[in-house]
DNA sequence: TCTGGGGTCCTAGGACCC
DNA sequence: TCTGGGGTCCTAGGACCC
């Protein structure tokens, strides 16, 4: 793992989005070679009969309808023949590091690329500001192609590119290249092309928002160019009221960043198979979860802040309770107290007194700054 | 055929203080 | 004769993304 030199680009030079094509899916096909073109499906524990959605479906299986959170059941029933996987995140990781490796090392205006890395199988390329200032750089669009080449190359995974004058536009970019091109968006195209689109094309705009944002008229990304940013902001708060107008009109000053990331939090998550029905199993389960989390905050020489506790009930009711720790801490006992402690603050117990089925569990621990 | 797991960020509202 | 106005800390949960 080679960390690039620390490098942020200004506004002004173009920015490249990298987006892996069906990368986990790829990942698995790539050591299997045997499954390629096959509908594979990587989810769960890999049976489909269990509890579990569909982290990634291949493009085969997605031709049957097969697509990511889908239930694992419901993806069986879809394409009966596919191969159904478990997930492996250690050679995601080692398969994400490859590609990350290969792109960091490319220069691009004769210097080394700014690569910001946004989970396994994405990230954002610039030039750096010198680059962009010494002028040089060439086509854009022939360095994207000269990313997939390298990429592809080196690592045998192919990948989609997108070009434009920002991230948000190169991240939206991206999907007109899908898959093994590269798509480009630029200010100039940007009335033309997102304007007459719902506003849930955008990146950052989920069903929650569309449906906020249709209350008030507003449905394309030209109505959210257009609205009024001081009533955005009356409605849907100061800084979000703002950012989504300045969405709608594809501008976006967020430098293409390389520092790394300091985690927030860590935690982890269990459904379970079968429902827990006593308050020891549900104790157990949480020592389970609490040590998990505690190894990875001990992992990055870390401590612990706060303390939260999520549980499910049966049929999918859900509850997150947190709590501040008197004072930072990794004992053990500490955390898996404060963590049996939250449920205290949760409707746990039915009208005659006995445990709701418990369907899920899970334990977040949020750290002090580094 | 019920609905994963790992995260981040934002907002609202209550408590508390001056 | 209704109960100011900030500011900060803390928690719950929504929303989104991969």
């Amino acid at each position: 793992v080679s960390p690039g030199p620390t490098g942020r680009t200004g506004p002004g030079g173009p920015v490249l989005h990298v987006d892996l094509d069906e990368f986990v899916a790829a990942v698995e096909i790539r050591r299997r070679p045997e499954l390629a073109g096959l509908p594979v499906v990587v989810g769960g524990r890999g049976d489909p009969t269990e509890r579990g959605v569909v982290a990634t479906a291949s493009y085969a299986a997605r031709e049957h309808g097969v697509g990511s959170g889908m239930p694992l059941r419901v993806a069986a029933r879809k394409c009966p023949d596919a191969v159904f996987l478990a997930a492996d995140h250690a050679a995601y990781d080692a398969a994400s590091v490859e590609v990350m490796d290969t792109v960091r090392a490319m220069t691009w205006g004769g210097e080394p690329v700014v690569l910001e890395v946004l989970g396994w199988d994405e990230a954002f390329v610039a030039p750096r500001p010198s680059a962009v200032a010494a002028g040089g750089l060439g086509d854009p669009v022939g360095f994207a192609e000269s990313v997939r080449a390298a990429v592809l190359g080196a690592t045998g995974l192919h990948c989609s590119v997108g070009v434009g004058d920002n991230k948000l536009q190169a991240k939206l970019a991206t999907s007109f290249g899908k898959p093994r091109g590269v798509g480009r968006l630029v200010s100039e195209d940007w009335a033309t092309v997102m304007g007459p689109q719902g506003v849930d094309a955008l990146w950052g705009i989920g069903p929650g928002w569309a449906r906020r944002l249709g209350e008030l008229g507003i449905r394309t990304v030209a109505d959210l160019g257009a609205a009024d940013v001081h009533h955005l902001a009356d409605v849907l708060g100061p800084s979000t009221g703002p950012w989504l107008r300045r969405m709608g009109r594809g501008v976006d000053t967020s430098p293409v960043d390389d520092t790394p990331r300091v985690a927030v939090s860590h935690g982890h998550e269990t459904t379970f198979q079968v429902d827990l029905e006593t308050l020891d199993e549900v104790h157990a389960g949480l020592a389970e979860l609490v040590a998990r989390a505690r190894e990875d905050v001990l992992a990055e020489g870390r401590a612990v802040a706060r303390v939260g506790l999520k549980i499910r009930f049966v049929p999918f009711t859900t509850f997150t309770r947190i709590r501040k720790l008197p004072e930072p801490s990794t004992d053990a006992e500490v955390l898996l107290t404060a963590a049996v402690s939250l449920l205290d603050r949760v409707p746990t117990t039915r009208e005659d007194g006995s445990l709701r089925k418990v369907r899920l569990l899970g334990v977040r621990l949020e750290m002090t700054p580094p």
